[in-house]
RNA sequence: UGCCCGAUGGUGUAAUUGGCAACACGUCUGACUCUGGAUCAGAAGAGUUCAGGUUCGAGACCUGAUCGGGCAACCA
């Protein structure tokens, strides 16, 4: 596990976030035998995003830093929405980011038996009853948060009763939506989610791992804190508008166990990112309607998206390492998420040279067909990558950026007169250039100087500006993806009379063809990362076919040549 | 007009029993550089939403207000 940031970070005496000082009160307390076990939590109804990394790092950081464990529980009681393709792909995105559940991967669905044994004890207790009405009719009665609901008129009756009409809901007797199993708790109460809130509902429905076996399911207040009691979960942390379910979660736990031992509930602020949308609807919107391709889409905020992209599973946990666990509301600038992976792919990744927007320069004092090797390192953070053999020549490709027939004099590339470095080979100076027909640069000359050649040179002039380059005979073509935010807007859901649609970046991928890369680049694997030398961070995609090699820009490298020029 | 949360530089997060606001990102200088990257050195930027109160002393405690968020799915 690369967790480098991680261990600089937690070097220094770092301060207690407020979970992390609850857990220790708790320990110190020798609150529940001292244990500390967590859970993350999902629902297998669509793939997991940068703002479940969040809860991933937290959940199964609390549990390693206070020796304890953490499960893998998929919250599965609405069969409706929840499929295996899901729960696959979560198992997956948790392991990649570098975790590790306590023994198997639980269910709420194996917890159904109990479950329903529960809800029979509460109708028992005279604390649960089935009501017939429909669901509008419940939810007119319910009240207002500032009116008080009205009682059921189906709450009063007898629990033998009660029990016949649930155990013929379970038996299917009766059709979706025509009865439901409530708490019998408080009509009047302040907290909407005390008013009698529903238990159980009828759902002819085949569930993604118990089939057709029931016919009803628990709703989530029922399951939640039921199924952290029998994991033994001893801190149960969800985000924020689980706040006011809390006194729920208490009730239930009250009224159906009789140890000490209890979970707890702690509620935190759930991940926001500028320029992005994170609700698992909307993104399932974008995939459905193919404004993205698919949920692993590099432009996508999935894991599965972010992977694709290039991101490693170290700079996401050093991302959500910095970013804190509070309670009040948050924005996070997305450019602390790139900031994360360029600082963990600049310490790790081959440097490279590639050309994306090609055009050729001809260095004419050069030997016609001559080849030569020269010595690149493959990267100069970590001199453990050692070196390779890159082709150099008299026809070369150099970036569309690097010439400027009539540059500002802030500009160290190369113009007409002007000097530049080639990386690793020799410094050039501009003797001409040639236009085609759209009056664009076609192909620019050079002379070279052979004193000048890299290392061995004896002759190192001072010379502002270096080039990246390939030789043209040598040079492989790639298509390469250029990413940029998929929306235009700081904060795209906000806004109450638009659609996220209408916030679309028309630019979010750029596709380029036809770009020149060093040769080795043949080689590369599926996933592998590299640094574009002077470009950014780029990832071989999975559409990579044998002669026809896709990158994916992860990210930029920081330039501050974009911003002079901007100024 | 009910209940529950929250409020600290541009953005996040901190300030352990109250002792004159710290760290990261970003921004701006400068150095260095065969990546206008990285690295290094430095700077600017909040007096902690407001008003009262407790105290020798309040970002922390109390009261009230303001602002923001959440809660009325047979979703989670």
């Amino acid at each position: 596990m690369n967790n480098k940031p991680e261990e600089s970070l937690s070097e220094e005496k770092r301060s207690l976030n407020f979970i992390e000082a609850i857990i220790e009160e708790d320990l110190q307390n020798n609150k529940n035998e001292s244990r500390v076990h967590t859970r993350f939590p999902p629902e297998p109804n669509g793939y997991l995003h940068i703002g479940h990394a969040k809860s991933i790092c937290l959940n199964f950081g609390m549990a390693e830093k206070y020796n304890g464990k953490c499960n893998l529980r998929f919250d599965d009681t609405n069969p409706e929405k929840e499929e295996t393709e899901y729960v696959d792909s979560i198992m997956e995105d948790v392991q990649w980011l570098g975790f590790q559940w306590d023994k198997e991967p639980y269910y709420a669905s194996d917890y159904f038996d109990q479950l329903y044994e529960w809800a029979k004890l509460l109708i028992r207790k005279g604390l649960a009853y089935v009501d017939d009405q429909s669901q509008e009719l419940i939810s007119q009665q319910k009240g207002t948060p500032t009116r008080p609901g009205i009682p059921s008129p189906f709450r009063l009756r007898s629990i033998e009763e009660n029990m016949d009409l649930f155990e013929r809901m379970k038996n299917g007797e009766f059709p979706n939506g025509a009865r439901v199993l409530r708490a019998k708790i408080d009509m009047t109460s302040p907290n909407m989610h005390m008013r009698d809130p529903v238990l159980y509902r009828i759902l002819h429905a085949e569930h993604h791992r118990t089939g057709n076996t029931w016919k009803i399911y628990p709703m989530y207040d029922f399951a939640h804190g039921q199924s952290d009691y029998l994991e033994g979960i001893t801190h149960s942390l969800c985000t924020l508008e689980f706040e006011v379910h809390r006194p729920l979660y208490d009730w239930f736990l009250d009224q159906l166990i009789d140890t000490t031992y209890r979970p707890r509930q702690i509620e935190f602020a759930r991940l926001n990112l500028s320029y992005t949308v994170m609700s698992k609807r909307k993104l399932l919107e974008l995939v459905k309607t193919n404004i993205v391709n698919g949920w692993d889409d590099p432009r996508m905020p999935t894991i599965a998206g972010l992977r694709r992209r290039g991101y490693t599973p170290a700079s996401i946990r050093a991302f959500a390492d910095r970013i804190g666990v509070a309670k009040r509301d948050n924005v996070i600038d997305v450019g602390l998420l790139e900031f994360s992976v360029r600082e963990d792919l600049n310490k790790t990744s081959p440097r490279v040279m590639a050309v994306l927007d090609p055009v050729k320069l001809i260095i004419s004092n050069y030997p016609e067909g001559q080849i030569e090797d020269l010595e690149l390192v493959n990267n100069p953070e970590d001199l453990d990558s050692g070196i390779r053999m890159v082709p150099f020549g008299k026809e070369l490709y150099i970036e569309r950026d690097d010439f400027m027939v009539d540059p500002p004099n802030k500009y160290f590339r190369l113009a007409p007169g002007r000097e530049v470095r080639l990386k690793g080979a020799y410094v050039i100076k501009c003797e001409s250039f040639e236009l085609d027909s759209n009056n664009l640069v076609k192909t620019i000359y050079c002379t070279y100087d052979v004193e000048t050649k890299s290392g061995t040179g004896s002759k190192q002039p001072k010379i502002k500006g270096t080039l990246h380059w390939v030789e043209a005979s040598n040079a492989i073509d790639a298509e390469v993806r250029l990413y940029d935010r998929l929306f235009m807007d700081e904060d795209p859901s906000g806004h109450k009379d638009q659609d996220v649609i209408a916030f679309l970046n028309p630019e979010s991928l750029k596709v380029l063809n036809g770009c020149k890369l060093e040769p080795m680049l043949a080689k590369a694997e599926i996933g592998q990362q590299f640094q574009f030398q002077r470009l950014g961070y780029f990832s071989v995609d999975k559409d990579s076919l044998k002669n026809n090699p896709v990158f994916n820009r992860t990210v930029s490298l920081k330039d501050n040549w974009t911003k002079t020029k901007g100024q």
